[in-house]
DNA sequence: TGTACATCAGTGAACGCGCGTTCACTGATGTAC
DNA sequence: TGTACATCAGTGAACGCGCGTTCACTGATGTAC
């Protein structure tokens, strides 16, 4: 016997952000639709509206909730290598946060939070890389930064799009990104 | 005084790539239809059909070229250094292309062109780790592998995601992607 | 050199579909007095 | 404690749009004889 669903939801908003996540780790951010979130939400095709008003609107929540997770994760780091491994370990954890973060285009660029939240794991990380003695960094901190977010970037950006399916077999990635750190810091610092 | 169109146009496969190419540098892939490449090449909106069966086929094209493309570019490579920064520059050069051509999901995946030429590229990639010194890249080629290409990707994507643009200031991008692994091998190989 | 026929490239009308957006509405909740 | 009113969350019908796909077609080109 169904329980009448009441008028009011309650949670809608955190369901259909939910269920946004779900489809964009499926089928990428390019498969959203407010119809489609209402009818997975078993709500009017008209709600979502009400909480996010666009497609923009709802992957501008998701981006900045992204940058806030990853800021937190940064924050828990020991060192740079440590951070770096965080930030793969974020993009597997979270993929559909992370396939929506640095796509400028589908957001939008003024929101006040998504600002803050960036700048945030922007902080992190550079200071990360501050803490790097420079004999092992090198005296340019923002070419430093640049490299170790390349590297993290680029290995998490080809895990999720199953480019290092072949190379990984079994192996745990976090796993072989840190060997990886290993390989080129020849173990000197972070 | 307009010429009459003639009724085959000749070489619309070619005109219908390029627009497309257009369309995914400006607004992605997941902004290209059909029927507006159509209207791109003034010709009526099932003729593109007759020349790449769907957008999938259409990307798959892309991606395919996209591969060769980068197969030659790195095949003139001298060293790992340099097989870096071409691919950098490649992604700077057809930024199209490599927008898809990392994007297994929006492709046919059993498409015998894209499977030759991406494995071609593998093997560039490969050969150019292998010639570089073993003290210089540890014993573990694969590893190695893994990490340059890490490197080079997580640097062309943050790049043209535009995630760069503040680091970078007046900079040429090839320019800091070289000190970038000057800084990481110490000058040591390529 | 001429003719018949096959093949190929592109046309244009028609269809059904899912989408975002609008709008007047209704049910539930909170607040003032 | 009760009532009135404002606000908020969600409804559901309607709209117009661009899309991919189908289909019978036509114009141009190549080939066989």
């Amino acid at each position: 016997m169904p329980m009448p669903r009441p008028y009011h939801h309650g949670d809608l908003r955190r369901v259909i952000l939910t269920a946004a996540l779900d489809v964009i780790a499926a089928e990428g951010p390019s498969a959203l639709s407010l119809r489609d979130l209402a009818r997975r939400a078993g709500v009017s095709h008209a709600a979502p509206a009400h909480h996010f008003k666009d497609r923009t609107g709802l992957l501008t929540v998701i981006a900045a909730e992204g940058f806030a997770l990853l800021a937190d994760a940064l924050g828990e780091a020991d060192d740079l290598r440590d951070a770096g491994v965080r930030y793969v370990r974020f993009a597997t954890g979270h993929p559909a946060h992370f396939q929506v973060m640095f796509r400028p285009e589908l957001l939008r660029g003024d929101d006040l939070e998504l600002a803050t939240a960036r700048a945030l794991v922007g902080e992190r990380l550079r200071s990360a890389v501050s803490a790097v003695p420079a004999e092992g960094r090198g005296s340019d901190e923002r070419l430093a930064g640049v490299a170790a977010w390349s590297l993290a970037h680029g290995f998490a950006t080809l895990l999720l799009s199953h480019n290092l399916d072949g190379p990984l077999g079994e192996q745990d990635p976090e796993e072989m990104f840190r060997s990886l750190t290993r390989l080129l810091f020849q173990n000197e610092a972070g």
